[in-house]
DNA sequence: CAAGGAGCAG
């Protein structure tokens, strides 16, 4: 009897319901302290009700509580009912850590605990994204063996797991086969043909369905635009469909920006009946991977103007902006701007803040950031050691690439590729080398195109040609252009005839003998005072009417971005300096 | 006494 009013009393106490409206960290933290303090924590409905408030939450971009909180608050639990372990499973399946969905899952079949119909659609979700591995049948026959595959909701889980893990005959058996299927078995199904690139028959089932909704539309249009490039037809669906919903928005506008047709793309995002982050972030990241992040700042600045609060990923999309355009001054900014609104710093968010300053040529504002994480991703390291590297400090990154070693970081390619490229700059042969070996020995990554590239490159600008062509006609590939490429570079600082002929040589049987290869064999000749050969080549040139691309490039002052191409002289200033100082350069 | 499956952004 006491029991029961006692738990009546923490129903209604306002804790409870305040946690259920809390919107950020510091409100959670708050609440979760108090409830310790009145030694209510140890209640199993209070606990398994933090649990499950603190989960609702972490998909809230206000909030980033981590996953070992998430983790410390169910170990406090005493003894866990189905319920907190659904919540637990949940969380990992919904952050897409499938594997410690699966791993919870297994501890609580090892503890004896009852499944039901709510612990299975989340389970298969996880099972759904590790496609290749066993789990999922083994969770199939589980879900027979309980007689749970007659819920709508974890059969159509079952099908989209076949679907995802390839088996899509599977899950359209069971599509067929299941009697009460509703819209979402439909939405599920086609699914499933989308994404194994089956659009015909995810149209099929589409023209056959009873209803449709935003769902079933939004599908076929991301199918159309992303999957197979077909804006036209997606746009078909766009414009015949009835009520369109922002995914569906964020779908079209986002095929175009992917396609890089950023016209189209800004036209739908101006007619735009509302917008939220995403729609504005979808923009801003469209123009950042097209190259035009002058824009994407723009309408980062418009963003803010129409009181948007970014979120982490429109940070990402406007700090890599930066890092293109080399505007340190706005790059501090938006450092500054997320620190003041408390907008979240997780691992992506600070990787791109070290890659911009990095960029930025700012060493130490990099290195104190990237000193002050406490947890790093591959990226993290690769970010640095290439800003390293491209600054002209080879030493220091290959310093990184060891500590990274013995911190036991986990590496990918692209580390290798970041430290042999620090080698290059910094002329460090001998290392570069042993590191290259190293990398299928120690590390068991097979080195690409790019590896060996690297290593060509390595050899090639420290004069050592000969070992370099070496390097191209032993690898165990097909060379790509880019190598000779780099060969023939190199062959016009260590101005070698040679081996440049042959480079070219080899540069036209890839097709791949550009303006630029032919400008730097003339040069190569010019240097050796073979006019003969200097003019063959300049006729060949004019014959093919090849012409020297323009350069351009884009600066930042004071805060505002300035773009200049060669022959520009709207830069008055400018030339006043540059004749001032080639006077002094001349005069000394 | 809380909860579930399908589509979108780094």
């Amino acid at each position: 009897m006491a029991t029961t009013s006692f738990s009546k009393r923490l129903y209604q106490n306002p804790l409870l319901s305040l946690l259920q409206n809390a919107r950020t960290n510091s409100q959670i933290l708050q609440i979760h302290a108090q409830l310790i303090c009145r030694a209510l924590v140890s209640d199993l409905f209070v606990a398994s009700r933090l649990l499950f408030a603190i989960c609702e939450l972490s998909n809230s971009s206000s909030v980033d509580l981590t996953v070992a909180y998430v983790e410390l608050i169910f170990s406090q639990i005493h003894q866990p009912n189905t319920f907190s372990w659904n919540t637990i499973i949940r969380f990992h399946s919904r952050t897409s850590k499938p594997l410690r969905a699966l791993l919870f899952f297994s501890q609580m079949r090892k503890n004896g605990i009852f499944t039901d119909n709510y612990t299975y659609p989340f389970v298969l979700k996880a099972c759904a994204s590790m496609p290749g591995r066993r789990e999922g049948l083994v969770v199939h026959g589980e879900v027979v063996k309980g007689g749970f595959d007659e819920d709508s909701f974890v059969r159509n889980g079952l099908i989209s797991m076949y679907c995802r893990s390839g088996d899509v005959q599977l899950g359209r058996k069971l599509f067929d086969g299941f009697q009460s299927r509703d819209l979402v078995s439909w939405n599920s199904m086609i699914a499933g043909y989308v994404s194994c690139g089956e659009i015909g028959e995810a149209q099929k089932l589409f023209d056959a369905m009873p209803d449709r909704d935003a769902f079933s539309w939004a599908i076929l249009i991301d199918g159309y635009g992303k999957k197979i490039g077909d804006v036209g037809r997606a746009r078909e669906l766009f414009d015949a469909m009835p009520d369109r919903d922002l995914v569906c928005w964020h779908s079209m506008i986002d095929g175009y920006a992917g396609l890089g047709m950023m016209g189209p793309a800004r036209e739908l995002f101006e007619a735009m009946p509302e917008r939220n982050v995403i729609s504005w972030s979808i923009l801003i990241d469209g123009y950042v991977r097209h190259g035009d992040p002058k824009e994407a700042l723009d309408i980062f600045q418009q963003m803010l103007h129409h009181g948007m609060k970014p979120d982490k990923v429109s940070a990402v999309g406007v700090i890599s902006a930066c890092a293109q355009l080399g505007a340190l001054d706005q790059g501090r900014w938006v450092h500054f701007y997320l620190k003041k609104n408390r907008i979240l710093f997780d691992v992506v968010v600070q990787t791109a803040l070290i890659d911009m300053y990095m960029k930025c040529g700012s060493l130490d504002l990099a290195r104190r950031l990237f000193d002050s994480m406490h947890e790093r991703s591959v990226v993290t390291w690769n970010v640095m050691i290439v800003g390293l590297g491209v600054n002209g400090y080879g030493g220091e990154a290959v310093e990184l690439f060891y500590q990274m070693e013995k911190e036991g970081a986990l590496m990918d390619d692209l580390s290798f590729l970041a430290v042999l490229t620090a080698c290059t700059h910094a002329g460090l042969v001998a290392k570069g080398w042993q590191i290259f070996d190293r990398m299928r020995s120690d590390f068991r990554i097979t080195p690409m195109a790019e590896h060996y590239g690297c290593l060509v490159d390595l050899l090639g600008r420290a004069g050592r040609l000969h070992e370099a062509r070496n390097v191209i006609e032993t690898m165990p590939m097909k060379p790509t252009s880019t190598l000779w490429g780099s060969l023939l570079a190199a062959c016009r600082t260590h101005r070698c005839v040679d081996l440049a002929e042959v480079s070219v040589e080899q540069l036209k049987n890839l097709g791949a003998d550009d303006s630029g290869v032919y400008v730097l064999l003339s040069n190569i000749y010019a240097e050796e005072g073979m006019w003969d050969d200097v003019w063959r080549i300049r006729k060949l040139m004019s014959a093919r009417g090849m012409k020297k691309e323009v350069g351009r490039c884009v600066i930042e002052v004071n805060g505002e971005v300035h773009e200049f191409v060669n022959g520009d002289v709207s830069h008055l200033e400018i030339f006043a300096v540059l004749w001032s100082l080639s006077n002094k350069v001349a005069s000394v």
